[in-house]
DNA sequence: ATAATAAAACCGACTTGACGGTTTGTTTTT
DNA sequence: AAAAACAAACCGTCAAGTCGGTTTTATTAT
């Protein structure tokens, strides 16, 4: 009960990237299970083992990205705190998070589960501790703010963030998007004072 | 050739409504011509006759949402300028579109698009005019402001608006989006008068 | 220790249903 | 009569899920 356990798990992490790999490339409209399992180099026997379904695998690749990303949240956060991150760098390492596979990967998971509500029902849990994880990185944050500005600043700055990332679809300038971001910095940092 | 002529004209305004109808309610995934057809209330034969594929459709009926957008946009601006609409008043109107139809029609199609080039080159040239509509709009909006700024803000404002249509995928709470649309118009009124 | 047995991991052919596009037929207008 | 507008049956493709079989690993009995 140890290699077995072991070679199970590792094909497992296989799958999921590789679905979290081909959702990013395909979307999910084109999401196929053989190219899953070809991309992580199982068949799809293995897959099936492994997963009910293909919402199954959806699910388990989603949360994967999720903690991903707010276990990067919370270490930007610490280092915040440290002093070794500024506001901006904070930003920065938000933006890169928002522009990169991890948004485009929720962003096609979203859809689809905006039409499926099963889908979403098996997602929502997944959701909302994700949103407290966050409320709480932010909270830390601005630990001198009232707690109701701090989260209002958060949700413009991540939404504002979320508008970026969608557009980055059709406009691939980053030039344009640091711009931007500056310019929400710069308020950002002004809000924070006051 | 009159008869015909409006009926033809008839038909076609009302596939690309139903087209738009089933692309928010199915999504792009689940999105079907037998539907559509049936949604318009005429044959699937009437459908490929007047649009050569799914893809043609799709093109076409994004262009009518977009269209609508910006002249909603333009005469916002409008009644702005005569003072019968407040900045807050103009933004909510962008909230309201954003919050509606078409923010997720063309989401899915964007998402669509970026897995399609042959799709994407086809939207592009629809695409352009529309950002340079958008753009002309809010300039007029703000002509005491330097272009450039003028921009910026119009760009903040879009990205957060376009993030909150994302979020409001999985968070339906309007009593949550108007505080963060508040809070916005605040900082906004703030940056337009410095 | 080793053979027998169980159990898990994995493979890949097949079924089934769905949908986009084609094609053929019918009605209506000019 | 000719062409346009529409209707509806048809077909080929394609992928998700199923399932019987195979290999590898773990457990148990002798």
């Amino acid at each position: 009960m140890k290699w077995q356990q072991r070679k199970s798990w590792e094909t497992r992490r296989k799958l999921l990237n590789a679905a979290l790999i081909c959702l990013e490339r395909d979307g999910f409209h084109s999401f196929r299970l053989d190219r899953v399992a070809g991309e992580a180099g199982v068949s799809k026997g293995a897959l099936t083992h492994h997963f009910a379904n293909k919402d199954d695998l959806l699910v388990h690749a989603i949360e994967k990205v999720l903690d991903e990303f707010v276990e990067a949240l919370a270490c930007g956060a610490d280092e915040f705190h440290d002093g070794h991150l500024t506001l901006d760098g904070f930003l920065d390492l938000v933006w890169h998070y928002m522009s990169g596979q991890l948004y485009m990967v929720t962003l096609e998971i979203a859809l689809k589960a905006r039409h499926e509500p099963d889908f979403k029902n098996l997602l929502t849990p997944q959701v909302r501790r994700f949103h407290s994880r966050i409320d709480d990185i932010w909270e830390r944050l601005f630990p001198h703010l009232p707690p109701e500005r701090s989260r209002h600043l958060m949700n413009l700055s991540m939404n504002l963030l979320r508008g970026m990332g969608t557009q980055s679809v059709f406009r691939e300038d980053s030039q344009y998007f640091n711009e931007l971001l500056n310019s929400w910095k710069a308020i950002l940092r002004q809000e924070v004072a006051s």
